[in-house]
RNA sequence: GCCGAAGUGGCGGAACUGGUAGACGCGCCGGAUUCAAAAUCCGGUUCUGGCAACAGAGUGCGAGUUCGAUUCUCGCCUUCGGCACCA
């Protein structure tokens, strides 16, 4: 008898078995078609958790199935390594962020070898490593040149106690996380990218990214936020710092709607009224309160102030009153809107907050005035009470106030980007330096290529205040490149996103020494099939993109997208338990919970183990720290093997979906497995010239290669990894019910099939049962089955019938029967007659090979 | 607030192009094996009625299109992701 499946063994073994026979390098000099295959690198954050394990799991059997393919394939392995919790870590337990950041990717890649990813480790770098970062450093030197980078004012979060700029974060209900203090809106002078300059070829782009899911384009295509409408000048009658306010609108056609207008606090308007004037100057303050964050300012109730400024109606010469409002963002367009209660809801909700008249210019789909007492009319339509514009539709009304306007001087058409300019300075230490020289005399003045990189100290200590670049006098005093005279370096950072814009066309050849890139990343690039959350849909990803087309615009890469296909795994959940401790939530991990059931097996509850105290089932949640439901993946790979691990999180659900975790349902893939053990094994103990049945031999290859073309279509187009498992599932539970009489040859066939389709999913088994079954080499660099044509024939099909329908009956015809002879096979069925009796058949519907509707009356 | 997505048995999910709702797995129930248990194997399992054959209902809610809707259209509800300094 054989020995029993042991994962340990069987995985140590095939880990050994691709470092000696070196089958993930990558080779780039391949004659073979090339694939590169990617998932977003980690945040080397201390340890996997199950995010990454889908992650990389997911892009390990894609980069598998596309070896057994006989491309040359890529998938290589690095770390996304600057960023804030380093510096989080650094405070709290007094280690370098450098030295923590280290130890991290070095516990990582050991649980990453763990599970058996197929990755080409001689490609590894962190982003930390100077031979990385000076590049980016060099990019941006050239974009300063470019004038594709400059700085500007921005506002920044800043804790007034910690005297630090805060992430969003880091603001929690408009206070700062460590110090509590009240955070304020401070305006500094910070580093932008012109990633304005590339929006339309951004947008447009989108179109021919036909492999990537269609939520992400739509979200990006919203974010970038491309409108055709007017700017429009209103002159101020009163105000002696500034003759008119310029607004910009989609709506021209409501322009005789106008009620008032708004401007941001933040507003040049604003700000010289609140000069004056102390109740304005109080709620301009007020507005600069909490944090920066859109999400917030957009949620907050919907309040402002009449600035006692007028302005006149460029088309009727009205006078309308200037309010300072907090809904009015000063980042978007120019911090100024022209008002509409009638048709646009936020202003109609303003307009009554504040009682300020409501007038209706668009006729609704009768033709009247639409109702604006209950709420805004904000849908299209012919123009009234705007004088000569009556009755135009809005094309034609926003061509002709288009025309009014332009004749005044007072407006024009332009296109407005939602998009803004990309801001990468960070007020960090644990980044990429920003490499500028501030000179007195020569002003910005970038850090000339024979000084890259600039590196970063990393012999530190992190206080949590300012960073301590800013106060290194050492390292910030250098000579000005230009003049020679003493100059200061710069002492910010970049937005960690910086380094994660362009990491996937290093991988390509992360050895080059005279280049930010070789000849190796246009060959390798655009990335074949990236893999990442769904939560990277906008910023990451259009970064990316961004930086591709600079480094394009270098010569660095020829392709204009880096991206060809993208899969957007979900996230991965668990169920949440807690109990009231001292009237708070005390978060008990899954593992500590006993389920209870009713008799019908249905969860009703959960006790604590040992205590058996009743717990608050809080639902099933992404897996986090602050709900303590984390499943360590380390704990699970040393239970029941990386292959078992693997599976299940390939079969729990499809790869967008959120995965919910389950420990029965990886007993079962654990079950699974070993089933297949035994199952290979017997087999190999059996006679091999027993007697075969041939109809249950034709059934069993006829199954065999209906999964080998479902598993293939499932893995390379759909990449519904589930439903190709279930189709091996089922292939096997086929093998299990005919193995007695489908001959040896029949299963031997069966056998080598379901290790070659699941060598992509569960690598360590499939090899070594690949070798048991007597076959040589490694099955990870084996050709993907073939189907076999003669073996899927059948020469009956069933066909369903419908009356009216309702499904009748069932009826078995041969293949190439005729539609005639179908029809009356189907109303000779028994309970399909007794539907038709006394009817008159009206309609036959025959869909070939599926069904048969008949319609009766 | 704005943008995007999802909602199907007790549970995770399947149904790919408008054509058999519930594949596969989990759980539960019953049986075999066992001194017993675990493990394993076999059978059953959407709900209601019925011994059964079968019938009726059923894919978040409400309408609509169609011979036929989980799938398409419109309106709503709930949950999740993103919102520019978490990565």
């Amino acid at each position: 008898m054989q020995e029993s499946y042991n994962p340990a063994t069987v995985e140590a073994d095939a880990q050994k078995l691709w470092e000696q026979t070196g089958v993930d390098r990558a080779d780039d000099n391949s004659t073979a078609d090339p694939f590169y295959c990617l998932a977003m690198f980690p945040y080397p954050s201390g340890k996997l958790h199950m995010g990454h394990v889908r992650n990389y799991t997911i892009a390990d059997v894609i980069a598998r199935y596309q070896r057994m393919q006989g491309r040359a394939v890529l998938h290589p392995m690095g770390w996304d390594a600057f960023g804030l919790p380093a510096e989080n870590a650094a405070i709290q337990h007094g280690v370098a962020p450098a030295a923590w950041t280290r130890d991290n990717i070095a516990h990582m890649r050991g649980q990453f070898k763990s599970l058996g990813l197929s990755y080409d480790w001689s490609r590894e770098f962190a982003t930390c490593d100077a031979d990385y970062y000076r590049w980016e450093q060099w990019l941006f030197t050239r974009l300063m040149k470019k004038g594709l980078a400059y700085r500007k004012n921005a506002v920044v979060n800043w804790d007034p106690v910690d005297n630090t700029v805060l992430a969003n974060e880091q603001v929690v209900d408009g206070r700062g996380w460590r110090s509590g203090a009240l955070v304020e809106q401070r305006e500094i002078s910070q580093w932008f990218l012109r990633i304005s300059e590339y929006a339309d070829e951004l947008l447009d782009g989108l179109d021919a990214l036909e492999q990537w899911p269609e939520a992400v384009r739509t979200m990006q295509r919203n974010w970038i936020g491309r409108s055709r409408g007017l700017s429009i000048r209103f002159p101020v009658e009163n105000c002696s710092a500034c003759e008119e306010l310029e607004v910009f609108t989609t709506r021209p056609d409501t322009l005789y709607g106008v009620t008032y207008l708004a401007v941001a606090a933040g507003h040049p308007l604003a700000q010289h009224v609140a000069a004056k004037r102390e109740d304005v100057a109080a709620f301009c303050e007020e507005c600069a309160r909490g944090s920066t964050s859109t999400a917030d300012i957009e949620t907050q109730e919907k309040r402002g102030m009449p600035l006692g400024l007028l302005a006149r109606h460029p088309l009727t010469g009205d006078i309308l009153p200037i309010w300072v409002a907090n809904f009015v963002l000063m980042g978007y367009g120019t911090g100024a809107v022209m008002s509409v209660p009638a048709h646009d809801q936020r202003d109609w909700e303003f307009a009554r907050a504040y009682d300020l008249p409501i007038r209706a210019v668009i006729a609704d789909a009768s033709g009247e005035a639409p109702d604006v007492r209950e709420e805004a009319y904000v849908d299209k339509g012919p123009l009234i009470r705007s004088d000569e514009f009556n009755g135009l539709n809005f094309e034609q009304a926003f061509d002709a106030i288009r025309n009014a306007l332009a004749e005044e001087g007072l407006g024009e058409e332009r296109i407005q980007f939602r998009l803004r300019d990309w801001g990468v300075s960070r007020q960090r230490y644990w980044g990429c330096p920003i490499p500028v020289i501030r000179c007195a005399d020569c002003g910005d003045v970038p850090v000339p290529e024979a000084d890259l990189p600039v590196r970063l100290p990393e012999d530190v200590v992190v206080t949590g205040g300012a960073s301590p670049l800013t106060t290194m006098e050492a390292w910030k005093a250098v000579d000005c490149p230009h003049c020679g005279k003493p100059a200061q370096r710069e002492t910010d950072t970049f937005d960690t996103f910086f380094e994660s814009s362009w990491y996937y066309a290093r991988f390509a050849c992360p050895d080059a020494n005279d280049a930010m890139l070789d000849a190796r990343a246009a060959r390798w690039t655009p990335v074949d099939q990236y893999v990442g959350g769904i939560e990277h849909a906008i910023l990451h990803l259009l970064y990316a993109r961004f930086f591709h087309r600079l480094m394009r615009d270098e010569g660095l890469v020829d392709s204009d997208e880096p991206f060809a296909r993208l899969l957007t795994q979900g996230m991965v959940l668990a169920d949440s338990w807690s109990r009231d401790l001292d009237g708070r939530k005390d978060w008990i991990a899954p593992d500590r919970v006993e389920l209870q059931r009713d008799d019908k097996g249905r969860v009703v509850g959960g006790r604590l183990v040992g205590s058996g105290e009743a717990l608050n089932h809080e639902g099933m949640v992404k897996m986090s720290k602050s709900k303590n439901n984390g499943i360590d993946p380390q704990a699970m790979i040393e239970r029941y093997g990386a292959d078992t691990v693997r599976l299940f999180i390939m079969f729990a659900a499809p790869p967008e979906a959120s995965l919910e975790w389950s420990d029965s349902g990886v007993e079962g893939a654990s079950r699974f497995l070993k089933r297949l053990w035994r199952v290979v094994h017997e087999h190999l103990d059996s006679p091999r010239d027993a007697l075969v049945d041939d109809s249950a031999r034709g059934e069993l290859r006829r199954k065999v290669h209906e999964t080998i073309a479902k598993a293939g279509d499932d893995i390379g187009r759909r990449q519904t990894f589930n439903t190709a498992i279930a189709a091996i599932m089922e292939l096997m539970n086929s093998v299990t019910s005919l193995r007695e009489k489908a001959g040896f040859a029949a299963v031997q066939e069966a056998l080598e099939s379901v290790c070659l389709l699941l060598a992509p999913i569960t690598p360590h088994i499939a090899q070594s049962l690949w070798q048991a079954l007597g076959r040589e080499g490694v099955v990870a660099v084996a050709a993907w089955p073939a189907v076999d044509e003669s073996a899927l024939q059948v020469s009956a099909v069933e066909l369903v019938v419908q009356v009216n329908g309702k499904l009748r009956g069932r009826i078995s015809v041969p293949v190439d029967a005729d539609k005639d002879s179908i029809l009356a096979t189907a109303r000779a069925d028994q309970n399909v007659a007794r539907f038709l009796e006394g009817q008159t058949v009206r309609k036959e519907i025959l869909v070939p090979g599926k069904l048969v509707n008949l319609v009766v009356a």
